[in-house]
This record gives structure tokens, C-alpha cells and sequence, in this order.
DNA sequence: ATGAAAGCGCTAACAC
DNA sequence: GTGTTAGCGCTTTCAT
């Protein structure tokens, strides 16, 4: 506007106005190389009044990296899963490290289609690459990542190297110690079925894993675990009729372990139609990634920090994009410890 | 791993690989120009054989614009919402239009500060700009998008210009008119009040366009609005107390609206206290992003299409664009209607 | 149908 | 302290 044009202000431009070179100017706004106090002086002022912004392609071709890391994710639940605050931890990480953010969603359904893929994949435009997917990824994605050409880290997915993700079997493990402590000996784990699995599709390591950590305190324990689950999923409808029937039961159990909270609604429900009072009578954990809102009765909670996952990831990739560029040392699995939350859901067993 | 080099190939190492001019290779592979046939299969099976990858920056110099569009948020709660529903619409609006994604999130507390905005503010790295933040903008933002530098659209923010919002006063005449249609006469509208209320700070304007669109709609019907609200907020640990209260009086309300389904399970609790079942003897109307998961009752609400919002604001931006540079044409701001979704939690008054 | 020349905006290396 | 030269990888223009 100043200039009245409407073409970005360019270093050359600047120059021109001051009788500078652009290589001063150049050397002025970025305080390296030697400058007099004066000039910088003048060439900022200049820049500010004429609104001067870096060209970010330009810098970028001469100094053979782009400053971006690119984001992999999908939005399907059984593919990725992406908090906001995962998100937004990856965000501050990367701008503390000067980095920018830029993301591409691996499209829903159809993936192989060459044409629909980001360009952020097709081009050379990210320094390294963040995964936050967890099955299927297209071709393009791969070629690209397990051909090592760009330096990435997996998010939330067990895989040999480069990955980041909850230490979902340990959380499952420490769950079930906690209510074992407080005197439970009848503890459940309730799931009620993964779409995914109707379909043949794998699913989440963590759907195994926490329950694998369950199951294997109750055995250390020498105690019998209990699944409650019905293999091909079950209807929205009839989940608390089911959890009614489970609760019914004479040795019915005296504590639950959920994997999502997400699955604790019916049962309370089903509890509270029973007649039985929580957590007085049933104790309650389950796995999640917010501390839920208040209500009457504070869950406690395997608490996972999707901004420690989120961090964590980038503090990853930074340490692979500093191993010289090749080398690109590839780095050990990291597994995320999953807290216990203290909330108000668990109490000893009735009758202790 | 080819060439047995690290650094990425080069449209020049393909032509000289093939013995053509690094031009023949660049119009092969683009499609563009005349070439035979024949050289281009060559230069596409190279490529692939080489793994080539364009270099975005290069491209972008070359043709005075980058593809980039960046997305500009808050995830605090009070200066912006971005729901992933709505970042996914942009990511695949934007893909549609072969745009890429790049973010920048504005950083929680002190604004000012020069350093710490994101590297997408300072140089130029986006061809346009979607703003997704509503309140207190930093100055390098300000700059850059009021001085009409970038052309730019707000999101979920009511402007002058080049925004588009969901039509929450419209939304509240209609939930009104909905209940005033099925016979109820005592409708309330329920907020606890915003946290920001109490700090002098400005809000959102659908906490205040919502509840005028269903005063007004009351006052149509010659009826007496009723606010359920404290102004300066009500404590998680009273809200249960306080609803109890309301629907104590005898002139409790037979319907009630409520900013948002955060709000409404206090007033369920309470309502099942004091022994009124919903919704035979309350109606309920909600705000809600999401069809909220299955549950015993599922609720009627007003659902934003934040699918919509977004491919609207993309659509909007593209339109920008689109006028040459020069004129950068301004739009009017869009508002985008929240539909009825018919819920199982309205029915007429009792008695009727 | 193919190639030579030029330049997008910036900065590292080297004069002066 | 300041300026000149050169080139990052690509594409548009214009010869051949």
C-alpha cells in the first residue's frame, strides 16, 4: 500500500529506496555479517514502514531446508486419532525448535489413488514427517517413510524404531494393581467390541494391551480375569441391558476396568437401575485422554497426556533431523507412562 | 538410495541421466508443452525409478505463489474453538482446490511478544489466510490481514467483511419457536455463565446471539423470556444444587434451552432428584457441535455443521483468490443456518 | 520436438 | 563496512 503496488516488498526494493545493496539489507535484518549500527538502524525502519516480509520459498531454496514438518494424520477413528491437544502441543514443540507446522489428512476411504494425495507428499516441502496414523497408509506415505528419504516419526503406533506411544499394556497392568491393593479380588475389564474388528481390520495395539496388562496382574495375582466383551461388538442400544445382565450376576464383580470412558455411561446406568451405588458398591477406572467434565462423580482415570505424546514425538524428530543428514540415526521406541488419576471411583470391595 | 546419494534428486540429474535437457524433463512430467510420447514415458519411468520429488520452494519462486494456505487458531477455549470436524473440511476443501495446509497457533498468554509468532506470520509462506481466533489478535496478525496484505477470511467470528459464522441468533428464535410449537409456555434458557464474563473480557457472540434470538421469539409469542444464568458463573460443584432450585419452584419451566449440551447434565441430575422424568415433564433443546454419543436419552439440538463452516470458509477464501490480486474483491460475510435435529427430548408440556 | 537463456528472492563466499 | 558474483531448482519465453 505504501509502495503502491500490490506485489510483496522485496529485499532489492529496500535497497533501492536506501542506496543500499541487497546483500547489506540482507546482512541489516538479520544481524549477521558486519553492519554499521546506523544502517541496520535505517534498513529496519525502512522494512517496517514498507512491510517487508522474508520470501519464505527464497530462503528456503537457498538454504536447502524448508523450516516445515509435516503432520500424517487421518480423521477416522480407527485409523488415527488426533486430540486437539496432541495437536497443539505439537505446535508449541516445534515453534520453540522454529519450525512450522503444516498437515496433510490422509483421505478417507479409497487410498492408493495416486492423484488425490497431498502435495505435501508428492513435493519435497518438509523438512521431516510426523505420523499420527495408524493403519493402512497409502503408498505415497510409505515409499516415502520407509524408504527413509525423509526423516519421521510415528505417533501413537508400535513400530520398530522412530515411534512414540502410551505404554498402553503397563497402564492396564498398574489399573488392575491399584483396585488388587485396595482389597478387590472379582475385577473386570469391559470393552464392548471395536468396529474394526467385525471387519476383519486390525485394530489398536491398545485395545490388546490394556487388557493384556490387566490380564496378566490378575494371573500374577493368581486370580481369574474376566472379560467382559462381546466379541462382534455390541449395539448402542443394548449396552446397558447387557451391563444390567452382567451386574445381575450373584458373583458378580466388585470392580471394572474400562477401556474408554466412552463405555462407562451404560454401565452406571445399568448400576444405578440395579440399585447398586457407586462407588460403594462397583469401583471404576477407566482410560482416557481428558480429565471429564465435573459431574457427580470424578472418574478415576488411566490419564493418558496426548501433550506429552505430542511433545515427546517432536522431540524425536528434532534428534533425528540433527544426526547429520546421513546418518538419520534411527531412534528407539518410546512408550509414554499412562497416570493414575485419582478421582473418586475407587473404594475398597463391600464388606472390607 | 539410487543414485547412492542422500540429497534429493533434481529435475537436471534425471535430464542428464536420460540425456535430455533439464526443460524436456520439467514438460514431460508436467504435461505441458509439446514432447513425444516416447520421452515422456522414459522421464516418467526415471522419476519414478529415482524417486524424484519436486522442490516445492523452487516451484513456488518460480510461480509467484506457494499453494499454501494458512489456518490461524487458538485452542484456548475462550479465543477460539477448532474442532477437528471442521480442520478436517478445511484440510479436504482445500485439497480439492490443490491447496496445502500450514497452522499457526496463536500462543496461549502474552500476545505481543515479537519473537514467538509463528514464522508463517513473518515471511511469506501462504497465498491467503483463514483465521479461526476471535479475540484479542496479535499485532503481527493485525498487520498482515487488516492492512489487507493477504487476503483472508474469519471463521466462526462475526465481521464486517470476509467472515463466515454460524447464524446462532437464528438458531435461537428457531429452538424457541420449535418448543412454542409443541405447546410450551414457561421456556427457560439455560447458561452458567462464561468464565470470561468474569473478567471483563469480551465473548463470544453466541453466548448473547443465541439467547436474544430466543428472547425475541418469546416476545413474538407475547411470552415472558426466563434466563436460568448467574452472571458471574456458577461453581461445577453447585450446579446440580441450583438446577434442583429452579425446577423447584411451581412455576418451573416445562422446556428449556441450553447454550450447550456441557451444560445440561447438572440439569438432568437435577430434574431426576426431584423426581421429573425427561422429557415427559421437561423438554430439553441443546447446543451441539456433535450428535452426542448413545445414551438413554438421545437429545434434540441444535447441530452446527462445523463440516459446513469450514468448506464454506474455504470456499470463501478461493473466491478471494480468485479475483485478480490486484482487486482482491471483499465478500460479505456469510452466516450459516444450525439445523433442528430432531432428538427424542422434546415432546408437548404435560397436561396437553 | 527439443534446448538455450533468463530470472524468481535470497544469502554464502569472497572481494574491495 | 559495503558491494559484486554466483547459484539454489524450477519454469516461461523464445530459438532452433
Amino acid at each position: 500500500v505504501l509502495t503502491g503496488d500490490s506485489v510483496a516488498t522485496t529485499l532489492k526494493e529496500i535497497a533501492a529506496a536506501l542506496g543500499l545493496s541487497p546483500v547489506s539489507v540482507s546482512k541489516a535484518l538479520r544481524g549477521s555479517g558486519r553492519i554499521s549500527e546506523e544502517t541496520r538502524r535505517r534498513v529496519m525502519e525502512a522494512a517496517r514502514k514498507m512491510r517487508y516480509r522474508p520470501h519464505g520459498a527464497a530462503r528456503s531454496m537457498r538454504e536447502g531446508r524448508t523450516g516445515i514438518i509435516g503432520l500424517i494424520y487421518s480423521t477416522e477413528q480407527t485409523k488415527g486419532n488426533l486430540p486437539l491437544e496432541q495437536l497443539s502441543a505439537i505446535q508449541e514443540a516445534l515453534s520453540e525448535n522454529s519450525f512450522d507446522l503444516m498437515l496433510a489428512e490422509v483421505p478417507t476411504g479409497q487410498l492408493g489413488q495416486p492423484g488425490k494425495t497431498s502435495s505435501l507428499l508428492r513435493h519435497w516441502m518438509a523438512d521431516g514427517m510426523l505420523i499420527n496414523h495408524q493403519i493402512a497408509l497409502p503408498e505415497a506415505v510409505n515409499e516415502l517413510v520407509e524408504g527413509d528419504h525423509v526423516p519421521a516419526i510415528w505417533i501413537n503406533s508400535k513400530q520398530p524404531h522412530n515411534c512414540v506411544f502410551f505404554d498402553d499394556y503397563g497402564a492396564g497392568r498398574r489399573a488392575a494393581e491399584h483396585l488388587l491393593q485396595l482389597g478387590h479380588r472379582r475385577i473386570a475389564y469391559l470393552d464392548y467390541g471395536h468396529p474394526a474388528q467385525t471387519l476383519y481390520a486390525p485394530y489398536h495395539y491398545s485395545v490388546l494391551d490394556r487388557y493384556l496388562g490387566y490380564e496378566h496382574a490378575m494371573q500374577a495375582a493368581g486370580l481369574q480375569p474376566r472379560l467382559i466383551m462381546a466379541p462382534d461388538g455390541i449395539g448402542a442400544g443394548e449396552r446397558v441391558a447387557a451391563c444390567r445382565q452382567w451386574l445381575a450376576q450373584p458373583d458378580r464383580p466388585t470392580a471394572v476396568i474400562a477401556y474408554s470412558t466412552n463405555n462407562t455411561t451404560p454401565l452406571q446406568f445399568a448400576a444405578a437401575e440395579i440399585g447398586l451405588k457407586l462407588p460403594r458398591d462397583l469401583s471404576l477406572i477407566a482410560f482416557s485422554g481428558v480429565t471429564p467434565p465435573d459431574s457427580d462423580l470424578r472418574l478415576t482415570l488411566m490419564l493418558q497426556s496426548y501433550r506429552r505424546l505430542g511433545q515427546q514425538s517432536v522431540h524425536r524428530l528434532m534428534g533425528r533431523l540433527a544426526a547429520d543428514a546421513g546418518a538419520q540415526a534411527s531412534q528407539e521406541p518410546l512408550a509414554i507412562p499412562i497416570d493414575l488419576y485419582h478421582g473418586q471411583s475407587c473404594v475398597p470391595p463391600p464388606g472390607q
